[in-house]
DNA sequence: CTCCTGTCCTGCCGGC
DNA sequence: TGCCGGCAGGACAGGA
């Protein structure tokens, strides 16, 4: 599910809910998702009130007061299910932990492929944890530029699609963005990544932002309604130009419709572009 | 170092 | 209808 654009929008239900809140109850209903819990969470958040949230890259932050930053990944299939107090609710399947606040808002975790990671930092702060040693600019964030992105890839010789998935490089996209940011480019997914021109990733670079921000800003329209807020809805409200679209025209080719998007695999995942606009 | 493959896990979809 | 293979938004380990 999650690329940047679904992080933030999860991020920013969350907060509606948790800022200012206090932590009630931690139930974990597995011990695990992909790695243990941390030892000793629910003991540690219950009773603690929420500072913050924040995102970096494709985790989400919680920030506490007198107690170490929750880190929470959603993974491939993870999603966030946030219940007002006044609602019913019995556990689905999947639900590994929820949170309860003292005003009794529930968040929940659900997540089916347990691909999702939970961390709680250390006294060092979340900055210091592994998750984030050697990570690249947020993509949104001043730091990233197309000067910045021409300088990283001068060292790469490795096509300009697998580059981009590498959050070293840059933080946060993923299959789906990238595909796209890529298409609104025009640069064929298979370039060294070396081989691109300064204006060629100034262009990147921007067409990236865009695509990134008109996702959050789909997303972030739908979550006035808190029982609807879950990790799905950027995906439904954003139309994707080529991604899982192979075999149909690309949306503003200038090949008259006899081109259509193709799909191949690179570093075993799926890439859609259209050959035509992308050469 | 970089690059490539396999792996974690469940659900869904298409083909036979 | 049922079964089976392939694939899925991510990240990491391990080997070349």
């Amino acid at each position: 599910m999650p690329e940047l654009p679904e992080v933030e929008t999860v991020m920013r239900g969350m907060e509606k809910v948790l800022q200012g809140a206090q932590i009630a109850t931690v139930e974990q209903r597995r011990p695990d998702l992909r790695v243990p819990f941390p030892p000793r969470m629910k003991e540690i958040l219950e009773g603690r009130s929420v500072t913050a949230l924040e995102r970096r890259a494709k985790y989400i932050l919680v920030h506490f007061n007198g107690a170490p930053s929750f880190i929470l990944h959603l993974g491939m299939s993870g999603r966030v299910l946030l219940v007002p107090p006044a609602q019913d609710y019995q556990p689905q399947k999947h639900d590994h932990l929820i949170l309860t606040t003292t005003a009794g808002d529930r968040v929940v975790y659900n997540d089916a492929r347990r691909f999702g990671m939970v961390y709680l930092a250390d006294e060092a702060g979340w900055e210091a944890h592994t998750a984030f040693a050697g990570m690249g600019p947020e993509p949104l964030g001043n730091e990233f530029s197309g000067a910045v992105l021409f300088e990283a890839l001068q060292k790469k010789a490795s096509p300009i699609k697998t580059t981009l998935l590498d959050q070293r490089v840059v933080a946060g996209l993923g299959n789906i963005y990238v595909c796209e940011a890529l298409y609104m480019a025009g640069i064929h997914p298979q370039r060294a990544s070396n081989s691109l021109s300064v204006e060629e990733c100034e262009s990147l670079t921007q067409k990236i932002r865009i695509v990134l921000e008109r996702a959050i800003a789909a997303g972030g329209s739908t979550l006035k309604d808190h029982r609807k807020t879950d990790g799905t809805l950027g995906y439904f409200q954003y139309n994707f130009a080529v991604y899982d679209k192979e075999g149909k025209s690309c949306p503003d080719c200038d090949c008259g419709g006899k081109v259509s998007v193709e799909r191949i695999k690179q570093g075993g995942r799926s890439t859609f572009f259209c050959p035509q606009k992308q050469n």
